[in-house]
DNA sequence: CGATTTGTTGTAATTTAATTACAAGACAAC
DNA sequence: GTTGTCTTGTAATTAAATTACAACAAATCG
């Protein structure tokens, strides 16, 4: 936990001169790490002792150890502490939170991924006879996704957002065949049915789904993806990009493992556009 | 530039002295951050105004603000210098690796993205009669996320990854409907004819692609998001990636200016899932 | 309701750390 | 070999942070 999450939750603990330390400091979190401690004093209007207190509240070794923590914070990128959006924020709050949230979501996913389950997933997938990506609501434009990155890789790869093609597909697959069921919350009665029915007919079943979901007991291996989703909006945001992700490190994977030779494939693949596109003009990206 | 990489890259300009200090610096930087100046200079051998004429020579207002710098520095982490795959990276490598340019990306998108366009669109998005997401390749997956976010809102929203659908679409726009189109490149020429008969037709165009690109000409608005690509895997990654983070900011826009009222509709959307889903057994996300 | 204790806050003294001024030494150029 | 410049260290100074202690406020108990 970072310094100023801790001082937000640590905020019942304070005596009355410690909050108002507090909240000079969430409020010119930038400014703090450039003051002395005589000067932070005059702004929270307190004494220095107080200050220095405050700091040891907070389990530092004083106030210059205290503002080393603090510039740590910030340069995790935390202007705002609560990277949730509110009711009354502006365009440039909403967006800052928002971009915040996406990269503080896809730093907790890094730490928390298997690398184990990648490593066999990528394994999995380079030796498929053919690759289903499946996938509803919000996790349906990820499996597009994912076979717009698959199909280059000359499998054969199919993507269904219909619970019918789904099924049938499924019903259909065999030994060799690989099939990857993507959902956030792990809990959508018909793609457990899914991965199911693909495992009853031999195929390998990956989940990229939440950690002991009903999802995840039915996959034959499971890529497990807990971000905190930022819940008040009431849509899927943080945990698709994180799953997106997930896909370009499978994808990554997937051409490493089959070597140099096979990348030149790639190339091809993204020459042929270059009839349907204007050319550029220089090199710039 | 941060200060670990100022040290290295000026490390020509050092005198004898200042580069022992350089030196330790580099090899304990965590142990750095926690002496006094005086334990710093006697574990370089140096005086302690050596070690404070180094600071200064790196553009730090002295001794402490240099610590300031350099807690910032490793708190950013850059365990991986080089962020783009390799040939011989092992899935730890990888994994962290594309994890970590794609946070760079969005960092980058974060600092370039223009908020007033940002809520301009905003604007034209809550006054449109109708809203289409067009996209092709990589970006159909953008538009179709786009489209599950935006139909939530109970405005008529529609979205074709298809040129032929796209051109009929265009041409039955009118007044009022709003249209965006969705490519990294803004080369691709179908996606740019669909812009231009939109136009022709009195939709407002919305593009979210690249800055001053054939396709942005094409648009009444443009978002650009110039995120630097990782090329070497001949696959669009971090840029989609920024896209749909993009995707997720205008609906964040469009759900606060409606108000908190119009959040309870959104409410209900979710809650409408709850008969295809298992009942989760605890509060767990 | 008053006395006592516990906790909070500020003042002043002390200690520690960082910076400056200056002088000695090293090195290069003439 | 001498002069000038650049580098480095010593000692003095200044600035900053911390500690010790006293005053005050609030809460607890008789």
């Amino acid at each position: 936990m970072n310094v100023l999450e801790k001082i937000v939750s640590s905020a019942t603990s304070f005596s009355k001169s410690e909050r108002k330390v507090a909240d000079i400091i969430l409020a010119n979190p930038q400014i703090t790490i450039h003051s002395s401690i005589a000067a932070l004093a005059k702004m929270a209007d307190v004494s220095e002792p107080t200050v220095n207190r405050f700091c040891r509240r907070l389990d530092t070794k004083g106030f210059p150890d205290f503002k080393l923590h603090l510039a740590q914070s910030l340069a995790n990128g935390t202007p705002y502490v609560n990277r949730h959006v509110e009711e009354d924020d502006g365009p440039e709050a909403y967006t800052a939170k928002i971009f915040e949230s996406t990269m503080a979501a896809l730093d907790t996913a890094r730490q928390r991924v298997d690398i184990n389950m990648i490593n066999r997933a990528v394994d999995v997938l380079t030796q498929a006879k053919k690759i289903s990506f499946f996938g509803l609501g919000a996790s349906a434009s990820v499996a597009h996704d994912a076979q717009n990155k698959f199909f280059r890789f000359n499998v054969p790869v199919v993507c269904f957002d219909d619970i019918v093609m789904q099924r049938m597909s499924a019903i259909n697959s065999s030994d060799g065949d690989v099939v990857v069921c993507i959902s956030h919350t792990g809990r959508t009665k018909n793609l457990c049915d899914i991965a199911a029915i693909a495992r009853e007919n031999d195929a390998t079943v990956i989940g990229i789904t939440a950690y002991d979901s009903p999802l995840a007991r039915e996959c034959t291996l499971v890529l497990s993806l807990d971000v905190p989703e930022d819940t008040d909006m009431y849509m899927p945001m943080a945990s698709r990009v994180a799953q997106l992700v997930l896909i370009d490190i499978l994808a990554t994977g997937f051409t490493l493992r089959r070597g140099s030779k096979f990348r030149e494939n790639l190339k091809k693949v993204k020459d042929s556009l270059r009839g349907s596109r204007f050319e550029k003009k220089d090199f710039t990206n």
